[in-house]
This record gives structure tokens, sequence and C-alpha cells, in this order.
DNA sequence: TCAACTATACAACAATATTTGAAATATTGA
DNA sequence: TCAATATTTCAAATATTGTTGTATAGTTGA
């Protein structure tokens, strides 16, 4: 986790359009939803969802399968684990006496 | 925690120069550091890190208290857990016997 | 009160992100 | 092959955000 990704993981998470399919997505871990699911389930036009998506795969936030002629997109769980750990990096360490517990976090779900 | 307050935190950290003031303000918790020495520590023109620490202060990112002519800021460190909580509401509710762990995280410290 | 210092507020411009509509690509089933 | 469906791509219009310079407000110590 360098800088640049945590960024653009952020970014990802900035709008509101983009938190609402992460937390669907999540609600919806591990299956995950294929884009017309969410399109319909969020009401949003397909091409603007489209937009998002992409922006959040680039993030790596969400990955996508092919289904056919379908897209599945499912929520990277995983990635929170290591993006929480890089924001509380070197916590403290000005003063290590206050810190009664080490920054520790787990994701849900094992899945994608 | 509201999507709106989710969404204002998100787009806090979504810029390169206000996650380095929130990682160098986590480094220096529970102490804090005061605008100056933020500025002079990331090399940032006063005016532009006073734009940047209005903005995480009202996310809640950061709080500020005043020490004679100084503002001293602190990083928030127990709202990251209230923003991950938010983030994995209801993870795996579509298929709860894959979701092996509840979604957990403590903060580091609990200064601030 | 004055001068020096710390920090913020405002306005203008540049840069970037988002939305929308139309067209393109790819898969499926008849 | 043809039509229907799912999704993406592109370009233009709109909206938002970031940066910079200048001005302002408050604090300190003489």
């Amino acid at each position: 986790m360098d800088k640049l990704h945590a960024t653009k993981i952020f970014e990802s998470l900035a709008s509101g359009i983009r938190l609402d399919v992460f937390r669907l997505l999540v609600k919806h871990a591990p299956t995950g939803l294929v884009a017309g699911e969410i399109a319909s389930l969020l009401e949003l036009p397909p091409n603007n969802l489209s937009f998002h998506l992409k922006a959040m795969t680039h993030a790596g936030l969400i990955n996508v399968t092919q289904e056919g002629r379908y897209q599945r997109y499912r929520a990277q769980l995983t990635l929170m684990q290591a993006l929480i750990d890089y924001l509380t990096a070197e916590c403290c360490s000005a003063d290590p006496e206050s810190c009664f517990e080490p920054n520790k976090a787990s994701s849900c779900c094992d899945a994608a």
C-alpha cells in the first residue's frame, strides 16, 4: 500500500454513488452482483454506473469476472485491512506509552 | 455515521496532502501538532495548509484546540472504527454462511 | 500602542470529476 | 445471420475542487 494507491481508494469511496455501490457489494459478498442488478437496485443509468465501476475496479476496490454476456462485480474486502494498516502506520511513535493497543482490524469475509 | 459523513471523510483522505497531514497527526498522536509545525514538516504554504485543515476538521477527521496564538491539531482516531463499521454493515447478509468472522477493527490509540 | 508572528478568509483562475446522450462491442438465442 | 440484451466507450457540457496571492483577524511581548 503506497500513498498513490491509498489516495485512489479514498477517491473511489468519496462519491455517494460509489459508496453505495461498494456497500451494496459488501452486502452481497461473496457472491457479488452483475452490472444490471446494481444499476436497477440503485436506479442508475447503465453508462453512468459503468463509469463508476471502472474507477472502482481500477482502484482495486472491486473486481470483475465475465459470465457470458454479464459482468459480475465483487467487493475486495481484504483491501480494507491493508488500507487501515497504512493509515495507522507509526501510530503514536512520538509517544508510544500513550498507545495502549496495536492497530488491528479484520475484514468481514474471506471472499473475493 | 451516515452516508454524507462517510463521504466527507473519504473526500478528506482522497487528497495526497490531506492524507499526509492525517498520517503525520496519527504519528504524533495523542499530542498533536500546531499548524506551523505541520506546514514546515510537509513544506506547505500556510494558507494552503489552512484550507486543507479546515476541510479535515469539518469532516471530523481531526480536531483543533487553541493554545495562545497557536492552533493545535490532533487526529480523531476513534472515527476510523465507526467508518469501518459503516463500510462493512450488513456484510454478506445475502449469504451469512460464507462470512466466517464478524466485522471488527480497533483503533490504535484511545487519544483525541 | 506598536511591530512581529500565527493563522484564517476571500476571490480568481486552473485543473479535475461527473453526468448525459449517442454509438460501439460482445454475447445469446431464434 | 438476425434481432435482442448487457455493458462499455467516447465526446461534450456541467459542476466541483485545488491552488495561489492578497487581505484580514487575533496573540504576544516590548
